[in-house]
DNA sequence: AACTATTTATAAGA
DNA sequence: TTCTTATAAATAGTT
């Protein structure tokens, strides 16, 4: 397409690479634009340069073309993907993701209401008259619950700042431009 | 390109324009192919055929460069984003599910937070000496309290594993073929 | 950034 | 959908 035809590898020179990336970036997102606009189609674009910058390209606009594939996705799409790898595994729908987090929090609300119960429990149980002569299992059993409860806290405590780490991604999403 | 030029509008006869759609997007994922060979960048696409029909092209694969630009993206950037509009705008639906990430974020600690009182409360309980009046039931109700818990626990640790495989989704989505 | 010689993409048509 | 081909577009090398 140019002054002469040219190997189908990495340029090498730095420079010419730039320049190339530039150009055909630009081509691309012309491309892209001429197929929403012939076929009235939607679609997002998302590059990396060389050097590492984000460039993307959306329409109506990225988000809206990322939700609809998000929420209609369902791996059974003709999508093609030219070099992509990994073609036909599993991948997780955002809307079994919003299902299930709708269940979680359904969960920890009932979970919530079960533990203030335990506590009023203990509370009221406790106040009081503490009876001395606790029965060895009891006691036991009462010990291995501590660490239960410890355990079980370290991991959600784990799983609080992985999930945390996830939000910030999504919210990532959050800007604009 | 063609035979003859063609104005840029949406094509008409619906035939043609899914012949049109179907050569360059063919056409299209080529380009982008090109651009992350010879360039070594990173792209995603994703796009809907005027039939509503899901496309997506990637390389390494759309997840990737999708995570990629969820991790990286944060409204500094030169993205280009051609007709698309709604610039400097707040990524409305993404959003969302920010904000019930962000609740359940909330939950959690509230429930961590619980579940060291109640462990406070069991601590000072099992320190020395026990009412023996509230053994049963309350042993009863803690043994399903932790049960409960460990239940809620080990859905909110497939969940979160679940999130962050798929956060790359929340942006682009996902695709294979 | 601009300028072209060429290579590519593709609109029609089969 | 696939192929053919005349022509419009993109772009590699150059300035």
């Amino acid at each position: 397409m140019g002054r002469r035809k040219i190997k189908m590898e990495m340029v090498q020179d730095m420079n010419t690479r730039q320049v190339t990336f530039s150009k055909r970036r630009t081509g691309l997102f012309k491309k892209a634009s001429e197929l929403a606009t012939l076929c009235n189609a939607e679609i997002g674009i998302v590059v990396f340069s060389p050097g590492g910058k984000p460039f993307s390209y959306g329409k109506p606009d990225l988000d809206s073309v990322a939700e609809r594939f998000l929420r209609e996705y369902d791996d059974d799409d003709d999508s093609d993907s030219g070099d992509e790898q990994g073609r036909g595994r599993t991948r997780p729908k955002l809307k079994k993701m919003s299902e299930r987090l709708d269940k979680l929090n359904l969960e920890i609300e009932a979970e919530k209401k079960r533990g203030e119960k335990a506590q009023e429990k203990l509370e009221s149980a406790g106040d009081g008259r503490f009876k001395k002569s606790i029965e060895a299992l009891t006691l036991e059993e009462l010990n291995e619950y501590k660490d239960k409860l410890e355990t079980v806290h370290d991991r959600i405590e784990g799983d609080a700042s992985r999930i945390q780490a996830s939000s910030s991604l999504v919210i990532l999403s959050n800007d604009k431009s």
